[in-house]
DNA sequence: TGAAGTACCATGCCATCCCATGAAAGCCCG
DNA sequence: CGGGCTTTCATGGGATGGCATGGTACTTCA
């Protein structure tokens, strides 16, 4: 299963391509889909996610057992996968994010690509710093969640 | 699991390469990636904590099972992931630590590798002697606190 | 025929690989 | 017990290849 940390700042041209950073791209080399599967986040952040093929097929899985007349099921499936875009990756290893996800999440020049684990977002730098930023303003009244350390330093 | 334990000082050259203690690397020697996972130290001091791959792999396996909608998930795995830079071994042994960690543990010339078990961190060897005297000057008034013995003698 | 998208090529920097050196520690054997 | 040999480590430098990035040619569809 992939793995996928730190965080890897990347230049999107005019077209719109972007390198995903090498670490990325030889965690996603086992699966045989050469390329990234995005969506725009769906904890509300103006960010994208991107994982492997193989989490959404977990996730469809794991969905898959749900009533069918369960409502909340059939709008989070849509939330989730009606708007997934299968990225390719070009011969060297960069993938043309479409205009769409781009306004989405208010990329222009620069993109960050964030490791979660196994899958990652990706992020204009200065709206992740920002909410970086706001959520350790927060974190001092979060203190009730003890499993939880303090945010490592928003480096750079 | 691996027992890291004593404090090594290494140099650190131009190019940024470190030699990883012989006694760390062959802690590591039975897990399948041949590397170390490295991020600024969560405690809010001056240096970076280094572990075992296997050992974020783990964390990241019992993620992997989380709701996608569950954004306390996403926010912990941010935080936990997001920083941790994997450095691979080379064949003599050595790590090449990027200029934004160094950046922020204050290495220039030398690295300490302080074995915390089944940790380590990684400090410049001023940094960390300043951080041990204020520590022992604190630790008069912090008697009563008796988890924290007083810090060992200088290294060598 | 133009515009947009796609594949292919070029470049410069940096990380990685490989080899060399030297010091220290362990070992064997007289 | 001591001297020389071997091995392990830490360290340095040069060379090669990978990677991020930019541009150009070609294809496709309206």
């Amino acid at each position: 299963m992939a793995l996928f940390t730190y965080t890897f700042v990347n230049k999107v041209d005019r077209k719109g391509r972007v390198s995903v950073p090498a670490s990325f791209r030889n965690e996603l080399a086992r699966q045989s889909f050469k390329g990234i599967a995005v969506y725009p986040s769906i904890d509300g952040s103006k960010s994208l996610t991107g994982c492997e093929e193989d989490v959404l097929r977990q996730w469809s899985d794991t969905y898959r057992a749900d009533d069918p007349f369960d409502t909340v099921s059939t709008r989070k499936r849509m939330r989730l996968f009606s708007a997934v875009q299968r990225l390719p990756l070009d011969a060297d290893g960069r993938v043309l994010l479409p205009g769409e996800l781009l306004a989405h999440a208010g990329i222009a020049t620069h993109a960050a690509f964030v490791g979660l684990g196994h899958e990652f977002q990706i992020w204009d730098p200065a709206i992740l710093e920002a909410a970086r930023k706001a959520e350790q303003g927060q974190s001092s009244e979060d203190a009730a969640e003890p499993e939880l350390p303090p945010a490592p330093g928003g480096d750079r």
